[in-house]
RNA sequence: GGUGAGGUGGCCGAGCAGGUCGAAGGCGCUCGCCUGCUAAGCGAGUAGAGGUAGCCCCUCUCGAGGGUUCGAAUCCCUCCCUCACCGCCA
């Protein structure tokens, strides 16, 4: 969310980031609503003061032991007329808030403009893409011919882009889950958190899920509850309504999740394979950090999610997203997309971003710089540490030889009890 | 799910037979004084948000929302949450 005084100030700012980011939105409306609310708010204020000064007035007349009777029903019309001025101002300020939460956070003027994924800009890339002597498959064939991934139960139990794990399949996908936490908590500084994977509407209004994106959340029934599309819906609304002491920023706290997606219009998109599920694992990044160092934070956070990938071997490239390309609450994003050798291209396996004050000005997420200053925003960051699922599809690419066997990167062996090479077997 | 108690400022905690109460007192914190250092002591300050370019100023906020009233932390209604005990349960 934008802050409405910023909004007031230099409008013009604001129509060219929606310009850029190809968002249409009426304004004018909004400035017109605004003005509107400031007259009326201003008049309402000004008779409280009045109605007030004759309440005290009244107090003390009758403490004296005088008649107040006829200051009682001048204020009566008075304290009317403000009841019905309120009204007004608060339709208008639940109108001008539900204007507001729809607006789209302002790009970074390092983002390049942009219309979509085609402006993206290529930042840099790491490891050489294996040459096969052999035809490499897509992981959906991979792990069928190793009995790990099991499509046609998954969508027997729920429905399509639904997959069970079997075996050293399933063993894979916890071992990459425990690697990463490690990796993140031990030599990157992060806090483990386990949150839970079921939160309220308020959480996901602060982080911006709600109420434009609402088509993408699995709803509860009979409660205020929905089912996460990532961990950074809890960590980043771990401190809502809060303000750090000072001293406290910046914060680093990291989770494993499952994350549920409806997956709403993608209906032809990755229909084979694991990488657009319903349910989905993930280790997600976030950060907390003083606005003055937040683009600093993002840099470190990119390379924490990197490290993975490096230490497992999977070349891929860091791309920074156009204006275009970017999510609603994001000021600046970098992608890191893994190499599929299955489908011959670079795949999204990461998305980190830095959010700026956007989603803590929803979530109200505030710190105080030192002791006698004012609260400020914090700066809220997030980035997947990686996606687990896509990970294991691309080690699966990455690493199968000709016999179908895959072979186990080094850092993970020790997390696979041992195993080095997952190779077909009955049942 | 049942019964009971309760939700006040960073924390603890008064106020709750409606009226100068955004709120005593204490702790904590900040600044100053004092003191070989530290501790103690003394003095001052210390909630958040909005209207305003901004100060003074004004308005709002005592879990949330609504109501009664000239006036609500205090009275009434609804909801949420916390704690305790019981029931059920991984």
């Amino acid at each position: 969310m934008l802050d409405l005084r910023d909004i007031r100030r230099d409008p013009d700012r604001v129509r060219d980031a929606l310009r850029k980011r190809g968002y249409s939105f009426p304004l004018d409306e909004l400035l017109k609503k605004d003005e509107e609310w400031r007259s009326l708010l201003s008049q309402a204020q000004e008779l409280k003061q009045k109605r007030n000064e004759a309440s005290k007035q009244v107090a003390v007349m009758k403490a004296k032991g005088e008649d107040p009777s006829e200051i009682l029903s001048q204020v009566k019309e008075v304290s009317d007329k403000i009841k019905e001025l309120e009204k007004q101002v608060s339709l208008l300020e639940g109108e001008i808030k539900k204007m507001l939460a729809l607006i789209p956070n302002i790009p970074h003027e390092s983002v390049p403009v942009g219309e979509g994924e085609e402006d993206n800009v290529e930042v840099r890339r790491w490891g050489e893409p294996r040459k096969f002597d052999f035809e490499p498959s897509p992981h959906w064939e991979i792990g069928e011919r190793l009995g790990i991934l099991d499509f046609e139960r998954g969508t027997k139990l729920a429905e399509s882009r639904f997959t069970v794990l079997k075996g050293f399949g399933a063993k894979l996908e916890r071992a990459l889950i425990n690697f990463m936490l490690d990796l993140h908590t031990t030599e990157h500084g992060y806090i483990e958190i386990f949150p839970p994977f079921l939160v309220n509407s308020r959480a996901m209004f602060g982080t911006g899920q709600l109420p434009k994106f609402e088509e993408e959340l699995y709803k509860c029934k009979d409660d205020d509850l929905y089912l996460i599309p990532t961990a950074e819906v809890p960590l980043t609304n771990l401190f809502m309504n809060e303000i750090l002491p000072p001293g406290s920023l910046p914060i680093y706290v990291t989770a494993y999740s499952a994350c549920f997606r409806r997956e709403a219009g993608s209906y032809g998109k990755d229909i084979r394979g694991i990488i657009r599920q319903h349910q989905f694992n993930k280790v997600e990044l976030v950060k907390f950090a003083e606005p003055e160092h937040s683009y600093e934070e993002l840099e470190k956070m990119v390379n924490d999610a990197e490290d993975v990938l490096k230490r497992l071997g999977l070349p891929y490239r860091v791309v920074l997203l156009c204006t275009g390309d970017m999510g609603f609450t994001s000021a600046k994003t970098y992608d890191i997309e893994v190499w599929m050798p299955g489908q011959g291209k670079y795949r999204e396996i990461s998305s980190c971003s830095n959010c700026e004050d956007f989603q803590a000005r929803r979530a109200n997420i505030r710190y105080r710089p030192s002791p006698q200053e004012k609260p400020r925003y914090v700066h809220t960051l997030n980035g997947s540490g990686v996606a687990v699922g896509r990970t294991l599809a691309a080690i699966l690419e990455n690493y199968q030889q000709e016999d179908g066997s895959v072979v186990i990167p080094e850092a993970l062996v020790p997390y696979m009890g041992g195993v080095r090479v997952i190779a077909p077997s009955k049942g």
